[in-house]
RNA sequence: CGGGGCGUAGCUUAGCCUGGUAGAGCGCCUGGUUUGGGACCAGGAGGUCGAAGGUUCGAAUCCUUUCGCCCCGACCA
């Protein structure tokens, strides 16, 4: 039981300027936390109860699921991520460290960089002690504080330099059971956000820089989230905009036979799609292919899409660079012999074919049936463009992003599209890590061979979930913390905290709420009602017990929940009850 | 890193354009009156106007530089 006056809870009246969103200005109205530095926040005691809650839960589901929690530093020598297979991927994101001294190492040459997540750590770390398949099957995880040099810290806690997450690393003998874990993490991550109260969708999702095979993302829909999901309810088909397919290619491809030879013509000054699908020339965008240029790994390569996609850029993973960009005007010309507006891959109008790493196209291409394209000619586009005949095509693959309204390639019916905070995610990394020769994790196989584990990895924004609560369970008055990761899950309203039956009969129900299991909080400050209702509503406990002098004239108190706007009398010998028996009830469902 | 915006008391801000000794509300302290949804009265404390340099008799205000913060884009739990 705690009271108000002893702990420190600086409630807000006013949100301060630095809070855009509603959740970010709550957690500093409600004396949550508070900024130290952009994108580095402290948790003030309120915040911490919370953060607790959530990392309690975290770790019951991860425990129940057979994984097994350890800690690791954070602090790391920076050799050892040098000699991972990522090194070059993910050093812009890490923090360096150095040690005082003559020979500290400079920030281009770290001695020591702080963590922003652990497969390079805990992969020697239990490739040195494993050597048998007997001593697989084990999924590690931590919650610990990392260290991300975000490009932009935003939204409070959502994306920060520092944050608390919850990372978990499995280890199997096979490809197998290194699926059968997954798919045992994924239902431990359903439990976790369920018990947190979080309404959320977990949709396939790009495997980034973190590799691997497959990925899902657990997402919680939300206005201010910083990723699109496309989804259909009709077949349950979710994924991650970067990730994400659809079904135009199932309506058929191209039939049209070439209507005549390839005709070049002069487009003076158009030098964009929407100029082409304009008088004089009268081609839509559907009907264009349109030749982009990127850079993978130092090589130049192209990729082509119908003029009226976009690109979706992750996709571009597929193609298996280590870094790609687009490629630059300059780059462009030297290769293609004309400027960007006019390019094209029909066979023999590249200038240096050769220099072209290769040319992808986007499968959709295939609905285009005598279209036009670039002839590689500043002020020159070609048309009846057919792909088989004409195009200098190398393969083929998914490339372009999912527009609302297309068919799911499952249901065929139109599919959706919404913003959502990325809270989980979880990886099947295959042995991208265990196989580095430098520090690798294999073992002995049942049949004498080495071979490396099959590892996954499975992470959580713990702090990021906290707000992704509070976005979700808000109104205008405040938080409305679900009962599960509340800060205090009853609050004694004492009006008149001087008067002894108030304060003692406080005390007589705060006890007996705690013997229930919950936490207990009394409002014994020397404030007007007005204030402590308000506050109680900020914090937003969910069940408030109101003790006033008025009341206890009439012998009774007042039980409200927060997320309900009826107060409910209560007979004062009956209050213990009643309290105790809400509480039960919450405790059980 | 590109583009935009903002730095004045713990919080919200006025003043800046058109230079003339910094103002309010909330919060805080003291006293009093109050006491069921952010009370009222009286008194009080609190500001190197983000920092540095410049222009000027005089700079919160004009100029330059710099730092910090916020928002939009690429990145991520």
């Amino acid at each position: 039981m705690q009271y108000w006056s002893k702990t420190y809870i600086p409630t807000l009246r006013e949100s301060p300027a630095e809070a855009e969103i509603e959740s970010h200005k709550l957690l500093l109205r409600a004396g949550l936390v508070r900024k130290i530095g952009g994108g580095i926040y402290a948790f003030l005691p309120l915040g911490k109860r919370v953060l607790d809650k959530v990392s309690q839960i975290c770790r019951e589901e991860m425990n129940a699921a057979g994984a097994i929690e350890l800690l690791m530093p954070a602090v790391l020598p920076a050799e050892q991520w040098k000699a991972g297979p990522r090194w070059n991927a993910v050093r812009e994101v890490m923090y360096s460290v150095s040690s005082a001294g003559a020979d500290a190492k400079t920030s281009e040459d770290p001695q020591y960089v702080l963590g922003p997540t652990h497969e390079e750590v805990i992969t020697p770390l239990i490739g040195s002690e494993i050597s048998s398949y007997r001593d697989l099957g084990k999924t590690f995880y931590q919650i610990q504080t990392k260290y991300r040099n975000e490009i932009r810290p935003r939204y409070g806690l959502m994306r920060a330099r520092e944050f608390i997450m919850k990372d978990g690393y499995s280890f199997d003998e096979s490809d197998e059971k290194a699926e059968e874990t997954y798919h045992q993490m994924a239902a431990a991550y359903e439990k976790f956000f369920a018990r947190c109260g979080l309404t959320f969708i977990s949709v396939e999702a790009d495997t980034g820089i973190m590799g691997g095979t497959f990925s899902h993302e657990f997402m919680v829909p939300a206005e201010v989230g910083d990723d699109d999901i496309v989804y259909c309810e009709e077949s349950g088909y979710a994924a991650n905009v970067e990730k994400a397919k659809s079904g135009i290619l199932m309506d058929g491809l191209a039939v049209e036979a070439p209507e005549g030879d390839l005709v070049e013509f002069e487009t003076p000054g158009a030098t964009t799609i929407s100029a082409l699908a304009k008088e004089p020339y009268k081609v839509a965008a559907a009907k264009q292919y349109k030749t982009l240029l990127y850079v993978g790994d130092d090589k130049l390569f192209a990729i082509v899409i119908r003029g009226c996609d976009d690109l979706q850029e992750s996709k571009l993973g597929s193609l298996g660079y280590e870094f790609v960009r687009p490629a630059t005007p300059d780059e462009i010309e030297s290769v293609m012999g004309a400027k960007p507006g006019s390019l094209g891959v029909v066979n023999g109008t590249i200038k240096r074919r050769d220099r072209l790493d290769g040319v992808f196209a986007d499968d959709a291409i295939r609905l285009i049936g005598n279209g036009v394209t670039g002839a590689n000619k500043d002020g020159f586009h070609v048309k009846n463009v057919n792909i088989e005949r004409d195009l200098d095509i190398d393969s083929f693959g998914d490339f372009r992003q999912v527009k609302p309204g297309e068919p799911c390639p499952k249901s065929g019916k139109p599919l959706k599209i919404a913003r959502a905070i990325e809270v989980g995610h979880i990886f099947k990394l295959g042995t991208k890590f265990s196989e580095s020769e430098f520090w690798g994790a294999k073992f002995h196989g049942s049949e004498k061979q080495i071979k490396p584990a099959v590892m996954g990895c499975y992470g959580i924004g713990v702090s990021r979930t906290v707000q992704a609560v509070i976005e979700q369970y808000r109104d205008e008055w405040g938080i409305v913390w679900p009962w599960s990761v509340s800060p205090y899950q009853v609050i004694i309203t004492v009006l008149d905290p001087g008067m002894e039956e108030a304060a003692d009969l406080a005390e007589k129900i705060g006890r007996a709420a705690e013997s229930e299991g919950a936490d207990v909080l009394v409002d014994d400050r020397d404030e007007r009602p007005g204030v402590k209702f308000k506050d109680a509503d900020l914090i937003g406990i969910p069940l408030r017990v109101t003790i006033g002098g008025r009341g206890l004239k009439e012998g009774i108190v007042e039980v409200k929940w927060r997320i309900e706007g009826d107060v409910r009398k209560v007979a004062i010998d009956r209050v213990v009850e009643v309290v105790t028996s809400s509480i039960r009830d919450k405790n059980s469902s």
